[in-house]
DNA sequence: CACTATACCTTGGTATCCTAGGTTTAATAC
DNA sequence: GTATTAAACCTAGGATACCAAGGTATAGTG
């Protein structure tokens, strides 16, 4: 599954901090439990690919400190980020598809017809 | 954005030959249908991919010399094949439903994505 | 006889991601 | 008080999968 996660490391990071800002830490983990563990974005790739992003002003990303004590870099989108994030939602949309329609066992194994 | 198709492309090459072996030119063109246009396999990553899965004896070919003179290379799955094919479609499922679970909202509009 | 379609191939580059390390501070355990 | 874990950040270097851009050869078509 590694080599599938490529291309949607960004579209998954974007997403992230739609909602609401979050930091690279949160992000992890926050990914993780909402795909019931199946995605784990790993640090290494996530940091690398969140200064990117920043690079490329889709975020942009502010230093804060909690009341313990801890240094945190939260991320939130820019417009262009908010604009990537939706193409690249409807891309994936669209690519998903179009892999579910190409590939042959799916038509009559993943299609499930019930009548009442 | 064609990087979304990074990771799929063994699975796409295993699957269109795995009801009747098949060969290069013709995987393309099926894909390309199939896909409704949308998945476009560029020979320059088709060839090196299916001498790659040969290596890996996940599919075994053979040459045919057409009535009309032409020689074709057919692949066909080895056993192993086949059961890679079955574990990869599975993991596309689970990946592509993963990823639906993950992002926040879904949407879908035009566009168009090139392999290779 | 040029051009398109069929059919195959390879080299070299690049982008992307992961491994494997690293730092710092806070909280918890012993 | 010190060891360990958890929270939080980071990067250098390597692996590799893809892609662009070329190439060869034959058959059919205008």
């Amino acid at each position: 599954m590694d080599q599938l996660v490529k291309g949607t490391l960004d579209l998954l990071i974007l997403d992230a901090v739609a909602e609401a800002p979050s930091y690279g830490y949160r992000i992890c983990r926050d990914v993780l439990s909402r795909s019931a563990e199946a995605i784990e974005l790993r640090e290494g790739s996530l940091y690398p690919a969140l200064h990117k992003l920043e690079r490329q002003k889709l975020l942009k990303a502010r230093w804060e400190t909690t009341a313990e004590g801890r240094r945190r870099k939260y991320y939130q989108l820019t417009p262009a980020g908010r604009r990537a994030l939706d193409e690249k939602r409807e891309q994936w949309k669209l690519f998903s598809r179009a892999i579910d329609r190409t590939l042959h066992e799916l038509k009559a194994k993943g299609v499930r017809l019930v009548h009442g």
